[in-house]
DNA sequence: GTTAACTAAACTGTCGACAATGTAGGCGTG
DNA sequence: CACGCCTACATTGTCGACAGTTTAGTTAAC
């Protein structure tokens, strides 16, 4: 699922892959402090070493910090969630127009393989697609686009926020053939190099996204 | 200058303030290794905080660090400034779509004051105007935009990118008149609450003055 | 009973020392 | 002379202890 295998060379690292898992999965819960001595004796390092991870999730915005007072995971809601679809929607839909330009043509037809492995899965009613899928067909363009920038504040900071509201508000459902189309329109677009169509798709994509998790939040009680 | 006065409560903030303004005006040159024990010594603070303020410098792109090995201020290239200006394209054009549906009157009444101001300036003459009057303009946009993750990715972090790429390549130039009138046509896409428009309007401002940039580095030998 | 000042506990911020890792220079061997 | 190994040094990573701040609880005054 990770694209690149994240390697933790130093404790410090491992915590914070560590911390960072708990956070996103709800293990930790949304809202809750983070005390340093408690995280320390519970993952037997330092407070030091805590006080590093602490601060890596805070440039993620997964983690919230006061100077004097502590550490409180990020609270989630609904305004939040629109807000972090309007970044990506910004961001993403760049990235796509991007991709068109500078996606070599062993990635594009990488990228279509990927899409047909889905419609295959599709066709079986897989639930699968959904997450993993997903994931991997966004990680993708982003990592096409070839901009540095784009690429880190996705991929380490506004994904994994993505996903802890994915995990943590229960979405798993369908959109799943509806959400393939656009894939695959999208995909078309960067083959035929065509980067302001799409940019405007995976913008479109991204809101009917939204859209449709926003629908659920609706439905579902929000807690 | 800075909107809201970044107040340091702690010696890590301070420490961080300090090296940030460092790295940005060129007092410490791009690229050049940052020692701990040497920073250390030289702003008379224990290692610790120095390693904070390095961690934040990493988390705002103006640092980057290899574990055992150490942390360097970041290169600047004609490539990097590229890849910036297309981030800020996409964040700056959702910022100012969002400004058009949520500012309010008085802020909209406030920004067209700013813009009187500015008028006058350019009338006369000033050069002056270039570097405060733009960044305040573009400040009260993107927080005009009220969405919190715009703000802070782009005002903690990419603006004092953008401005380190202004001072050490020395842009000051001319430009001003020219963007004088696109501000104008902003505000005003703006106050007719027409955010596709100001979207548009914004990203080819941005366009624009990228396009301007690059002019000049090809003209100035980059070093 | 309510408020305010005080006190003590718990927590975060900072420090100096030690451990682990990377780096450069010298040495020997082919 | 070139290459690789080994040693000594410099730098980063980690730790435990102390200092400073916040917070909650208690007491006293009104």
């Amino acid at each position: 699922m990770e694209i690149a295998a994240e390697s933790a060379v130093t404790h410090a690292d491992k915590t914070f892959f560590r911390l960072r898992k708990d956070i996103v999965e709800g293990v930790i819960e949304a809202g809750s402090k983070l005390s340093e001595t408690e995280l320390s004796t519970k993952y037997d390092v330092s407070r030091a070493v805590i006080r590093e991870a602490i601060n890596r999730l805070t440039a993620s915005h997964l983690v919230e910090r006061r100077a004097n007072v502590g550490a409180r995971v990020v609270s989630l809601s609904p305004q939040g969630l629109v807000e972090l679809y309007q970044v990506r929607e910004a961001l993403e839909g760049m990235a796509a127009r991007l991709a068109a330009q500078n996606m070599n043509q062993q990635e594009i037809d990488d990228l279509q393989g990927l899409l047909n492995d889905h419609f295959d899965e599709v066709k079986d009613g897989q639930r699968y697609y959904q997450e993993a899928g997903d994931v991997d067909f966004h990680y993708r363009i982003v990592l096409g686009s070839k901009n540095q920038h784009l690429i880190s504040v996705l991929i380490d900071g506004i994904y994994h926020l993505v996903r802890m509201y994915r995990v943590q508000f229960g979405m798993a459902g369908p959109r799943v053939t509806t959400a393939f189309d656009e894939h695959r329109h999208i995909v078309q677009a960067i083959a035929n190099r065509d980067g302001e169509l799409a940019e405007m798709l995976m913008r479109r994509h991204i809101l009917y996204s939204k859209n449709n998790i926003e629908r659920k939040l609706l439905h579902t009680s929000p807690h």
